[in-house]
DNA sequence: CGCCCTGTGTGTAAACACAGGGCGGTGCGTTACT
């Protein structure tokens, strides 16, 4: 919850520290009050300590590097993941008192990124702003170093996650470029991402006992809604019509570019003023796009997950699905940008159990054997540290293919990185059993993916209260009815009804009170447990008939509490451990057909 | 995994049914050619 605004320079006792960010803050940004989550995750920052920072957009996350980075030496890394992302706080940076920030990319002319170099070195930049492809550069890193950074920001965090196990494999190596910048401070932040995700934020990057500052998740107005549908023309018919019915603006979330074309043009047809989104338009078109959506002058963009990084529009009436998205996390965050302004705002996913299949097959994708045995054995044969640049030349893969590979081989514990960021062959498997592990890692973050998805089901199945499902499933309990979800609303209507009958019934049959749950307590959010097949796992949400578990090797399975109490499929990990707790769950083959 | 498109078959004209193949999302950076 985040309450009313505290001044972080008032009161009698105040910390020193906060006293001089609340006077940077008001100074050189001209802002007078920090808000208590972003004071603290600044303290944090000042001080040294790594920081994870999640925070709703617009609750002024990039505030958390701008204000401490001009009280720290050096300049501060900003790692943005879209080269629009960093043009606007550049540009932002540049209209304001604040000290300036330059970008380097290759959107930029080699002019340009000269002059960003030279303001970096010489002090006239406080804030660099980069991709994680640029740091896979030596020379760029090298060049950092000499700089020295004392701030080290991840935005858009969740992207080291969703993005760098196949899309972009460079956001997994971001932690040893932190160790080539001799370890400035880490500042990751993000708007969502679920407890695993956070971990997995952490790890990835290196930090070291991290401060974590969570804000809260719910948004108690935006009405959340499923609508089940068989016939596919049916849903969407139904999809253009719920978009021409809600007020305006909103966003139409589709599967496909061709879906994004085709409603856009029915959309158009019905009076709208629609465009299509997705990457396969030109650039031109992709920002004219943005801009008009941004500037108020269109009804709907109907569009792929391409679109919504970095959008902050208040006043997004409607954010509608026309086909389910590959997991919570993602679903989350597009739901995210509609109602910022805190507004009632409308999320309705449109469900069909088939749009399953195309999410299943995005998230399918395994990596060779042969592939990882040839950049094993490379590593191996060549002795002495070897550059991925010389890799690439050796092996022939393209740069993603082979970090990608490389990625997943240091998992296996068959490579590891230099200081210089070069890589040495490690343990002494040989590069067909080294290729195997990696194929395993691969193979147990398939299941992962695969079992967010089946929570996505879930979600559109549930008999339960929506909100609580997904504040379930980013670590918040909540305790239902929200009265302002599908489910909710609909037994409010049905209470109406009930309470005359339930009077009636009362009088026949004495006997009040509600069964007791033997037993349900004991599996409670955040408790370690065993199950005989899928080993240990995290509960991760209870809800009254089920408890969700995230194992280890499986990923996330929801358990009916029936079975779980009735025939003792849980157990608590650390009352049958002695000593047999935390290592790897290697024993178990784990291959059930899961979903 | 499910879709859409294409080609084939049917049976003699046109349209329709069905099988088989290919395709589907996110962006960076680099490079070859207008």
């Amino acid at each position: 919850m985040s309450d009313a605004c505290e001044s972080a320079g008032t009161g009698a006792d105040v910390d020193p520290t906060l006293a001089r960010l609340g006077r940077v803050a008001a100074d050189v940004f001209g802002w007078d009050e920090l808000r208590p989550g972003q004071a603290e995750a600044m303290r944090q920052v000042l001080r040294g300590r790594d920081t994870l920072v999640v925070m709703p957009t617009g609750a002024g996350k990039s505030a958390v590097y701008q204000v401490p980075a001009v009280l720290l030496p050096g300049p501060a890394v900003v790692v943005s993941p879209l080269v629009a992302l960093q043009r606007d706080q550049v540009e932002g940076l540049s209209e304001s008192d604040a000290p300036d920030a330059v970008a380097v990319n290759s959107d930029q002319a080699a002019g340009e990124t000269a002059e960003a170099w030279r303001a970096v070195h010489e002090g006239d930049a406080e804030y660099l702003l980069l991709s994680p492809e640029q740091l896979a550069k030596d020379e760029v890193v090298e060049r950092l170093a000499r700089t020295g950074p004392s701030l080290f920001v991840v935005d858009e965090a969740q992207c080291v996650s969703s993005w760098g196990h196949d899309f972009r494999p460079d956001y997994l190596r971001l932690g040893h470029v932190v160790e080539r910048l001799d370890r400035p401070t880490v500042l990751a932040l993000t708007a969502t991402a679920a407890p695993p995700v956070r971990e997995e934020i952490v790890e990835r990057l290196g930090m070291a006992d991290p401060a974590r500052i969570v804000a809260g998740f719910d948004r108690p107005n935006l009405r959340l809604e499923v609508r089940s549908f068989r016939d596919d023309e049916e849903k969407r018919r139904a999809v253009a019509e719920r978009a021409a019915e809600e007020p305006k603006p909103g966003i139409v979330y589709t599967a496909t570019r061709r879906e994004a074309e085709e409603y856009a043009a029915r959309l158009t047809e019905l009076g709208l003023s629609a465009v299509a989104y997705h990457a396969g338009l030109r650039a031109a078109e992709r920002s004219r796009a943005h801009d008009a959506f941004l500037d108020g002058e269109l009804d709907v963009v109907v569009a792929t997950s391409a679109f919504g990084m970095g959008i902050d529009k208040p006043d997004v009436r409607f954010v509608l699905h026309a086909s389910v998205p590959g997991s919570p996390d993602a679903y989350y965050q597009e739901i995210g940008r509609a109602g910022r302004d805190g507004a009632p705002a409308s999320a309705a996913l449109h469900y069909r159990p088939e749009d399953l299949g195309l999410r299943r097959f995005f998230s399918g994708g395994r990596p060779r054997t042969k592939t990882l045995a040839d950049v094993a054995a490379r590593i191996r044969r060549h002795g002495a540290p070897l550059s991925t640049a010389r890799l690439r030349e050796l092996t022939g893969l393209s740069a993603n293919r082979l970090t990608a590979a490389v990625n997943l081989l240091e998992e296996a514990g068959a490579v590891t990185t230099t200081a210089d960021g070069e890589l040495l062959p490690a343990g002494d498997l040989r590069p067909k059993e080294a290729a195997e592990r990696a194929v395993e890692a691969a193979e147990t973050r398939r299941r992962l993916e695969r079992s967010r998805l089946e929570m996505m089901r879930g979600y559109a199945e549930t008999a339960g209260c929506r909100r609580r499902f997904l504040l379930g499933y980013f670590g918040e309990e909540y305790e239902p009815p929200c009265g302002n979800c599908d489910i909710c609303l609909a037994e409010e209507r049905r209470e109406e009804g009930r309470e005359e009958f339930e009077r009636l019934a009362r009088e026949r049959d004495d006997h009040g009170g509600e069964a007791p749950r033997p037993d349900a307590g004991r599996f409670r959010t955040g408790a370690r447990v065993l199950h005989r097949e899928w080993g240990e796992g995290l509960v991760m949400s209870e809800e009254e008939d089920r408890v969700t578990v995230l194992f280890d090797t499986v990923g996330y399975r929801a358990l009916s509490l029936e079975a779980v109490v009735g025939q003792g499929l849980l157990t608590l990990a650390d009352e049958n451990a002695d000593g047999a707790g935390g290592a790897d769950g290697a024993g178990g083959g784990a291959e059930e057909g899961g979903g």
